[in-house]
DNA sequence: GCGCTTTTGACAATCATTATCATTGTCGGC
DNA sequence: GCCGACAATGATAATGATTGTCAAAAGCGC
């Protein structure tokens, strides 16, 4: 047994994906980035784009979100733990930071005996642009 | 066209779902309900179950939650806006409220303009009894 | 009771994600 | 630089929850 079974390999495919990820702005659905991965010319498979989002999901170096919709988004984001403030119309995705929600959080989990705690959050509304637009 | 379309019937079906709801104590995905709904004897059709829910769902009469795992979940839950503290071994889940997250959220929103705010939140944990069996 | 309208429910369709497994590419040692 | 073990890849099939469809079967108002 060994905790430390980081046998990553370096790959194009890796590559690839982290560098889209790169140049991409908002959060993507996995399908979204292999259609961009086609376009580019790179030969990525679907099964390759999921294993390695999945993997830098694990590795913490990207942020999934699952909003009421069914499709998994990534993004890559700051390190750090944060939240996001997305706009229901366009997607534009803003991070921010609660530190009185990370400790709130874990003060109610703490209360009810909770061990091992972790909290997703979402926020959705209209951002300004989309706003005015409607 | 009229706004007021609440035009809903008493069914039986309803009251169905709506009583095993009522007997139930976790979360229940769709699935589970139906096949609870079965070995009652109710003749209750799946896609039956997945409008009700929807329906209640909408009506504010119960929670969803959407866990990392693909299934939504179903619960007859207080009034009112609250989160969920939930055990990710014996999936207990128990009801917390945090006026400071929900102004904490609405005040960030806002200072980005965003308008037309709503949030999720679960806070993931292990419950105390899980924690000393292992 | 009657008729209109909603609801039901069996089944098919959808669609993102995961599993499969033979082939290919990497890594580490020689 | 070359080789062999072993992880990674990727085309395809499988999975499985959810949604759509539409004829038949209740509710509700009168």
């Amino acid at each position: 047994m060994n905790a430390e079974s980081t046998a990553q390999r370096n790959t194009k495919q890796r590559s690839a994906v982290s560098a889209v990820l790169n140049d991409t702005e908002g959060f993507n659905s996995a399908q979204d980035l292999h259609a961009i991965l086609r376009e580019r010319g790179e030969r990525v498979g679907l099964t390759t784009v999921y294993r390695t989002l999945q993997g830098l999901a694990d590795a913490g170096e990207i942020d999934v979100m699952r909003p009421p919709g069914g499709e998994h988004l990534y993004r890559r984001c700051s390190q750090g733990h944060h939240h996001h403030l997305v706009c229901r119309s366009c997607g534009t995705a803003v991070e921010v930071e609660g530190p009185a929600v990370e400790s709130w959080a874990d003060r109610v989990a703490a209360q009810h005996g909770f061990v091992d705690v972790s909290h997703t959050m979402e926020i959705f509304g209209t951002c300004p642009e989309c706003a005015t637009k409607r």
